[in-house]
DNA sequence: GAGCACTGC
């Protein structure tokens, strides 16, 4: 799950941290809580005590406190910066929520969150770290380093009614990340039955924008809506500035000549720019710093960066640095009023009217007017890209003072916007737009789009000009654009699918998940392709298949889990890849599938290296390096046929070659692996790993770091497992004598898309196209690309994936035969693979159900292949065994008999005709003496059943 | 022959 928890304990150490983990086995003491008179103590150092009382929360600590107490779910509403997530903790311990062995939960959506804020309370209250703890995916200090796996969500998996919390608080829920909304939707059935047992639980939902009528106005998540308590924030006023004009779609251009003029033109004070991706990130950082070049000399190892190394280079050419003459426009006094949280919707509009034609927003201005690219090194500009997968060490530049005479100017993504805070920032430049991930819920295919973002973010974007000081925001887009942005972006839930949730609330045993109270559902497309991919992983029950329609489309919402759903749903990533460690275990290959599944599961293995380089040098310089990579990547993808494991084998290799260097980031760097994402992989099969264990604890398995490459076969199976995963991920190559269209040339057909998917040209089965593959995903940019792929041969696919495929009579040719391994009657079937239809080889499998398989087990029985006994009279029978199969068998009573016989015991199968036996030990003896000569009957009689003598 | 925002158990 994807919360961080802080538990927040009394200064008590629990007697026994390890029960978290378990089933607790006694109940807390049930003292009635509703109301703690009590005040716990706390001994605060005075600094700390007052730059507490400077925070706008703690003049609300009584009616926060009085709406908990008189309410079991309480709304907190405040901007960032108005202190709630560290003090409302600390209100509640010292009101005596945390004593008596209670613990206080918060939930924080990401872990360097959970962990600063579980120091800060710590550090302000003065307690240990054990009274204050943080526990995330891998790791955590639960009580001395207690090794701990899931979280709160798993935690209600263990014990649904959270006895050992008091209060659990769930932080940034405007976020709306997934688990917090199922978090919200439990706890809402939760607390009423809480208060039914008379030891309430207490729900308190912090949020941050207005958004909050999903929780506060739904009456099926609470019929009584929750009071909702606004805290001011401690922000600075920040003055919007809209663009008159809105530029069709060079925005970086525009962001260009606007960061131009503030550099210029206003006083001093970080610039952050809001863009949507790396390239974009880079391009615009390229060109500020060709136009205001600094001396990066003995300032944060800037040579390190590729990118800087090109202002250093330029700064040494260029004349010696004259100092930084800036205009002093006072900007406190500007005309833009104070900014109260959520007026700033009012404020900018106003702006844009009155505002403009007076003040700086119109020196400004949208200008495409001066194209002035031309180098100014008077203005040292200290410009930093900032995204996500950055490198720790280079994103952390940002948090730095910016060199002594150049102003800082961060050109970042949307990790700005929530997740990373950078300070001295005045001026906020914001293009409007944002890259999203999209899925076709019908076809699984992923996209990346940019598009408009809302209302809420660009305000959020906006206040992070007024950290520190008043500051201003300029909006690349006219206020009426604004006016049309939504409102809010969609909670990430209706714009995923959901088969991890649904999976892991049906192992909450909540089986119609349609009727969860979610804040926001999933759309019931959504609910029902989960479902679906569920039951052919065979997590979930498949529903009956008769009954009428409507029956059938409700008991395919409501399926139960299944022994091997519970198994896949203790495994902390996505239900395919689950099924793959289920089914692991086979040919030692178990060491193997973990450590494709954390690779597949960690994203970006790679590092970027296609950017386009600014000097003929650098592009030398790239193209070794890529050229190095792409080398390494060939030797990863293995000799032979351990090639067709394909880009998986790659990854195995990478990992493997990284471990053996012993996590180098030297070696990470080198052969252009992320060296963060080596380090996710590395925690994540040791998880996987302790999760395979406490699940089979003769297993035993361990890591490895000298882990050797699979032996050929194991590759196979590896194949074979991926694809076990991976059934409704299966694409076929179209032929050249199929080819009607040059569009399909060296194209792959899927089952659910019309038009051509390709492998990807990064793929290590670029070259190959074998016929038939499987892909971690499809995704679209100039084309329909899969990546991570693998072949698979055909002939596993009925074997494998007999849920995905038709299949026909079975075959005359080869016969029908008896399989003494399995004791069945096992006959060729052809084959097709679902909804396409494609050929798929004859397979052998069990004779499917009916008469005609009592009809050959009769024959196989007749012929003495089933029991050995039975041959002795082969050559005495009074009709050949053949005669079973025969139109005319009717006309022999003794085939009918024989028949009758079997079908009423169900014995089709040697185990069927044992049970019988055991049941009745003359069965089948007249019906045999109806094929056999009389003057045999009595020897056959004594020496019945016939099977003691086959058992030995 | 490309082009991926951000999180998490």
């Amino acid at each position: 799950m994807a919360q961080c928890s802080v538990l927040f304990t009394s200064e008590k150490p629990q007697a026994e941290p390890k029960s978290l983990s378990d089933k607790p086995t006694k109940k807390p003491s049930e003292t009635p809580s509703s109301q703690p008179a009590i005040f716990i103590p706390v001994d605060r150092s005075p600094d700390i005590q007052e730059a507490r009382l400077k925070l706008p929360i703690l003049a609300e600590e009584q009616v926060i406190m009085e709406a908990i107490k008189e309410n079991s779910v309480v709304v907190l509403c405040g901007e960032t910066g108005s202190g709630k997530t560290t003090q409302v903790p600390q209100f509640l311990y010292e009101a005596g929520y945390g004593s008596g062995n209670y613990i206080i939960g918060v939930t924080e959506p990401r872990r360097v969150a959970a962990i600063t804020m579980s120091q800060r309370v710590a550090l302000e209250m003065n307690l240990p770290q054990r009274v204050v703890s943080y526990q995330i995916r891998y790791e955590g200090n639960v009580s001395n380093k207690t090794k701990m796996d899931g979280v709160l969500l798993k935690e209600i998996q263990k014990d649904f009614l959270l006895t050992r919390y008091k209060v659990v608080i769930i932080d940034e829920a405007h976020e709306r990340s997934v688990y917090t909304d199922i978090l919200i939707g439990l706890l809402s059935r939760i607390v009423p039955l809480r208060e039914k047992k008379g030891s309430p639980l207490k729900l308190i939902i912090m949020s941050a924008t207005l958004r909050i009528e999903d929780f506060t106005n739904n009456k099926r998540l609470f019929p009584v809506p929750p009071p909702v308590i606004k805290v001011d924030a401690r922000q600075f006023p920040v003055a919007v500035h809209f663009n008159k004009r809105t530029p069709l779609d060079d925005y970086a251009g525009e962001c260009y000549r606007k960061v131009c003029k503030i550099h210029r033109m206003l006083p001093a004070g970080g610039i952050l720019i809001f863009l949507t991706g790396q390239a974009e990130v880079h391009s615009l950082c390229r060109r500020l710093r060709k136009t205001f070049p600094f001396s990066g000399k003995n300032i944060h190892n800037v040579t390190e960066d590729d990118d800087s190394q090109e202002a250093v280079k330029r700064f040494k050419k260029s004349k010696p640095k004259k100092t930084m003459n800036l205009p002093k426009i006072d900007l406190a006094s500007y005309s833009a009023q104070p900014l109260d949280e959520g007026d700033e919707d009012r404020e900018a509009a106003d702006d844009d009217e009155d505002g403009s034609g007076s003040d700086l927003d119109l020196d400004l201005g949208d200008g495409e007017a001066q194209e002035d690219e031309k180098t100014d090194s008077s203005l040292p500009l200290f410009v930093l890209p900032l995204y996500s997968l950055l490198a720790p060490e280079k994103q952390s530049k940002v948090f730095l003072p910016p060199p002594a005479g150049t102003r800082l100017c961060v050109v970042a993504t949307n990790v700005a916007e929530t997740s990373l805070t950078i300070p001295g920032i005045k001026y906020v430049v914001d293009c409007g737009k944002v890259k999203k991930r999209y899925y076709d819920k019908v076809t699984g295919v992923s996209s990346f789009r940019v598009d408009w973002t809302s209302q809420a973010s660009a305000n959020q974007r906006a206040g992070r000009a007024g950290r520190t000081e008043p500051g201003h925001c300029y909006r690349l887009y006219s206020s009426a654009v604004f006016a049309d942005f939504e409102q809010f972006s969609l909670p990430e839930i209706t714009r995923r699918p959901v088969e991890d949730l649904v999976l892991q609330m049906k192992d909450l045993n909540i089986e119609k998940v349609v009727n969860f109270p979610f804040p926001t559902p999933p759309s019931a497309d959504a609910l029902i392709a989960a479902e679906e991919l569920l039951i052919s992983l065979g997590a979930l029950q498949e529903p009956p298949k008769t009954g009428r329609l409507n029956d059938l489309q409700k008991a395919k919402l409501s399926s139960p889990i299944t022994a091997l759903g519970k198994t896949m749903a203790s495994f902390p990533v996505a239900p395919r890849y689950a099924k793959m460690l289920a089914l692991g275990r086979q040919h030692e290959c178990l060491p193997y599938v973990i450590t494709i599944v954390a690779t597949m599961t960690v994203r970006e293995l790679y590092v970027e290296v296609d950017r386009p380089a600014v000097s003929d040098e650098e592009k030398e310089l790239l193209k070794g390096k890529k050229a190095r990579v792409l080398q390494m990547q060939r030797i990863w993808a293995g000799q032979g046929s351990a090639q067709k494991l394909g880009d998986l084998m790659v990854m195995l290799g990478a990992v493997g070659a990284c471990e053996y260097a012993g996590l180098a980031p030297k070696f990470c760097e080198r052969n252009g692996l992320r060296f963060k994402a080596m380090l996710e992989i590395r925690r994540l099969r040791g998880q996987l790993t302790t999760t395979v264990n406490s699940l089979c604890p003769d297993i035993q398995l361990y890591l490895d770091s000298k882990m050797n490459p699979p032996t050929e076969s194991q590759v196979m199976y590896l194949r074979q497992i991926v694809m076990s995963g991976l059934g409704d991920h299966i694409a076929r190559r179209i032929r050249a004598e199929e080819l009607l269209d040059e569009k399909w040339k060296n194209a792959y057909k899927t089952p659910l898309l019309e038009e051509p998917v390709f492998i990807h040209p990064n793929s290590a089965l670029f070259r190959q196209l074998p016929d038939f593959v499987v892909y971690q995903e499809i995704m679209e940019t100039t084309k329909m690309y899969m990546k991570g792929v693998s072949a698979i041969e055909a002939e596993w696919i009925p074997v494998l994936l007999p849920q995905y495929c038709h299949f026909g009579k079975p075959l005359e040719e080869p016969p029908p035969f008896y399989c003494s391994e399995t004791g069945r009657v096992k006959c060729h079937r052809p084959s097709t693979f679902y909804r396409v239809g494609w050929q798929l080889p004859a397979v052998v499998v069990d004779y499917p159900e009916g008469l005609d398989r009592y009809k050959y087990f009769a024959m196989f029985l007749l012929e003495g292949k089933v029991i050995k006994k039975f041959g002795s009279y082969r050559s005495v029978l009074l009709s050949t065994p053949i005669a079973m199969l025969k139109t005319w068998a009717k006309l022999q009573p003794r085939t009918e008999i024989l028949l009758k016989a079997l079908v009423s015991e169900n014995a089709d199968s040697l185990a069927g005709l044992l049970a019988a036996w055991k049941k009745n030990p003359k069965y089948l003896l007249s019906e045999l003496c109806q094929w056999t000569p009389e003057a045999i009957h009595e020897d056959i009689s004594k020496a019945w059943p016939p099977i003691q003598h086959d058992e030995d």
